[in-house]
DNA sequence: GTAGGGTTAG
């Protein structure tokens, strides 16, 4: 009795420490425990599983598993969840589906949490059927749907473009006496910003001003990001500027939202500024920070410095993605380095990114700007993958060198397609076809330029 | 032991 009581006392002081991150005197602890003849449990293991999960990554967390295995404890559905819910976290969702699938071959029992995060692990794959599923085995079963059941619900709803359905669930849901909490206003207020549903947003902030809760930094992140988004600048400016004299802390990703949008608006000295705040700050930058000063960078033509960064992510143990390698190719192309920007978009296929696309469109751009048209048209042709970002650079870059016929032609590919294409880019094809004498030809544009917006809007 | 916000191109 004695012993377990004290075993108790262990796990209290292992879990002080794993919620501040400090794995090794946890592990100092665990050792000195088994010294004075207390042995690690079962929740001891579920504790260090979730710090090694959250501070260090799963495979850390995988190997906490291990050890439990050879000490002779048996794995719980708590050790399970903790890492279902991390692989999900991480996108390795055929991980969370093996998860599953041993915790029931080894006769664990799932309960309520586990069935949300298989839940939560099938919107991210984009399969909202049979989410949906899992949430109707939920109600019609005898688990207790928690808060958190109905937020990833809405939130899966949201992200897999029924946005709709996420707010009448939610309606239905509070005259069912569903209390929303702060992150089912955020959540709702994302999705229906970016599904540009901005009225609606704006009913539920104020709802949520109603509802005696206190926005946090998240939903003035969110609210941000979403004027950003429709181009409403200033007033994201504002919002960031309010955040700060109301005293929020700034973290990385509203120091990123802002830097963006900064550098994308050119107001590079005020991003610099915001930057070295970020800098100064005890914030570990982690490789969504580190792109966003990279794309600062290349566009203040700093490449050295951008190169210098490539070390730092190295060296902080970070893999660069898809976003990282992008930027640096966009950076070669601004700075009139095409062979370069070439190399590496090779270089980005060969490490096996599945999308390239965003780093083609900037090479095509770049191949225009430095006079190499004939080249950007061939690379044009053998992309497999276009959109309409593809298709408008074309279609300017072969106005401006009077090749009008042939922008023509690619304009009406792109519609068919039932992608849109700039107002200004369909202008300049139109009057170049009339200054050079193809009125005809104007006219027939017009004509099926009118046609494919009743066709797709 | 779950759920929410941030990064790229015309």
């Amino acid at each position: 009795m004695v012993c377990r009581f004290s075993t108790k006392l262990l796990n209290i002081c292992i879990a002080s420490l794993c919620k501040v991150g400090q794995l090794e005197k946890a592990e100092a602890v665990v050792i000195d425990g088994i010294r004075l003849g207390l042995l690690p449990d079962v929740v001891t293991y579920n504790t260090l599983l979730s710090a090694y999960s959250r501070f260090v990554g799963i495979d850390a967390a995988y190997s906490v598993i291990h050890r439990m295995k050879e000490a002779g404890i048996s794995p719980d559905v708590i050790t399970y969840n903790s890492l279902i819910a991390a692989a999900t976290k991480r996108c390795l969702l055929s991980r969370s589906l093996d998860l599953f699938e041993e915790m029931l071959r080894t006769g664990i029992r799932p309960d309520v949490w586990s069935y949300n995060s298989l839940m939560h692990c099938f919107f991210k794959l984009g399969k909202p059927d049979e989410a949906n599923r899992v949430f109707q085995d939920i109600i019609l079963t005898n688990l207790l749907p928690s808060s958190s059941t109905f937020n990833i619900m809405i939130n899966g709803l949201c992200n897999n473009g029924y946005t709709g359905y996420a707010l009448s669930l939610y309606r239905y849901l509070q005259r069912q006496g569903f209390v929303p909490e702060l992150v089912t206003y955020n959540i709702l207020i994302n999705g229906l910003c970016k599904s540009r549903k901005l009225n609606a947003a704006r009913r539920i902030l104020r709802e949520l001003g109603e509802s005696g809760n206190v926005p946090d930094a998240i939903t003035y992140t969110t609210v941000m990001k979403c004027c950003f988004r429709s181009r409403q600048f200033e007033q994201g400016f504002e919002i960031f500027s309010e955040m700060k004299s109301k005293g929020y802390a700034f973290d990385a990703f509203s120091y990123c939202a802002v830097i963006a949008a900064l550098t994308k608006t050119g107001r590079l000295e005020e991003a610099n500024d915001i930057m070295e705040q970020m800098a100064r700050s005890d914030i570990d930058l982690d490789i969504v920070s580190y792109n966003t000063v990279m794309n600062l960078y290349c566009r203040n033509g700093k490449l050295e410095a951008t190169y210098k960064l490539l070390d730092e992510i190295e060296e902080h143990g970070l893999e660069c993605d898809e976003y990282t390698h992008t930027i640096l190719i966009d950076g070669l192309c601004k700075a009139g380095n095409v062979e370069g920007a070439l190399r590496h978009l090779k270089n980005m296929t060969k490490m096996g990114f599945d999308s390239t696309l965003v780093a083609q469109n900037c090479v095509i751009d770049g191949l225009c700007k430095v006079g190499q048209l004939d080249h950007a048209i061939k690379m044009f042709a053998s992309m497999e993958v276009k959109d309409s970002f593809t298709y408008s650079s074309m279609v300017h870059n072969l106005c401006k060198a009077r090749r009008y016929r042939h922008a023509s032609r690619l304009l009406l590919a792109c519609l068919r397609g039932g992608m849109k294409i700039l107002r200004a880019n369909q202008r300049s094809v139109i009057d170049g076809l009339c200054y050079s004498g193809y009125t005809s030809e104007a006219r027939r544009l017009k004509s099926k330029i009118r046609l494919a917006r009743i066709l797709h809007y």
